[in-house]
DNA sequence: TATAAACCTGACCAAAATAGTCAAGTATCA
DNA sequence: TGATACTTGACTATTTTGGTCAGGTTTATA
């Protein structure tokens, strides 16, 4: 199981512009700079984040990103589903009745891993961006 | 994030090997067909359990695999250690001082991810064969 | 003792997912 | 009217995954 480097960068970067949220608009390029991380690929990043409506776009001169909602409602969850990182445990289709072996009942295993999906978006569900600075600010002390 | 179907599998034939524990070895043919997994890709998987000391293998006719500890003390942990399912969701080195952009302070997610770890490892340490055994024997009833 | 069942090993490969790059815009501010 | 920054879509190289395939060796038992 490993995390993806798009749900990564995709946080990484959040916490970076929420650092100033309510300063000014941060741009992509300081973030790229900043965090080391593709300029290109930050925006194919922050333009889904744009339609999910977690960042707000200022276009022109001295624009950027701002949060479109308080860090303290926006929670892993949302991020993680806004850049498609899903976690995905379970080999079979969910809704269907049938099991991943093909058979029409579900595989031994497929509560467990139901489970561990639960688990690990309990995780998410919990961490708000908010959290995040807080914690961040905290180690810098 | 996404469990690899090595994984699963590995715990699948173990489960299905768990139930006929202390009765007679279960050949990875008869595993085969009952869980439908490539009889090919088990002896992979089979050989690293064997490795590990998770399982013994019995060569000849009527041979097969049995475990090798008991259920109980085999831990969801164990078995994907075995096969090379690791949980990794920091990008950088974790001894290194360095941080996943290469500077020498870690990146601004890098103790959430380390938490994140340490949750989903927890799930792993709790779960035993055998509590899964008794759970799909239960779930049977 | 022959033979079939089963384990064992290593090399190989195709498809999918990932992690980007590249190119060509458009909008807005100073 | 430039410079800055967002916007979009197509494209691609690398890595990981999920196997297959070939060619063994070992051992129980008929
Ligand atoms: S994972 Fe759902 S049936 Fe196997
Ligand atoms: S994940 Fe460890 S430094 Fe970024």
């Amino acid at each position: 199981m490993r995390l993806t480097s798009k749900g990564r960068y995709a946080v990484m970067a959040l916490v970076d512009l929420a650092r100033f949220d309510g300063i000014n608009p941060v741009s992509l390029r300081d973030i790229s700079l900043r965090q080391g991380i593709s300029l290109d690929y930050l925006e194919q990043i922050f333009s889904k984040l744009r339609k999910k409506e977690i960042v707000q776009s200022v276009r022109g001169t001295q624009g950027g990103y701002v949060l479109n909602r308080k860090a303290k409602e926006i929670k892993l969850t949302n991020i993680f589903d806004a850049v498609d990182e899903k976690v995905k445990t379970v080999q079979c289709k969910k809704d269907s009745k049938k099991g991943c072996n093909g058979k029409s009942t579900k595989c031994l295993t497929h509560n467990l891993w139901d489970e561990l999906e639960t688990h690990i978006n309990n995780f998410f569900d919990k961490k708000s961006l908010d959290d995040l600075v807080k914690e961040n600010f905290e180690r810098r002390l």
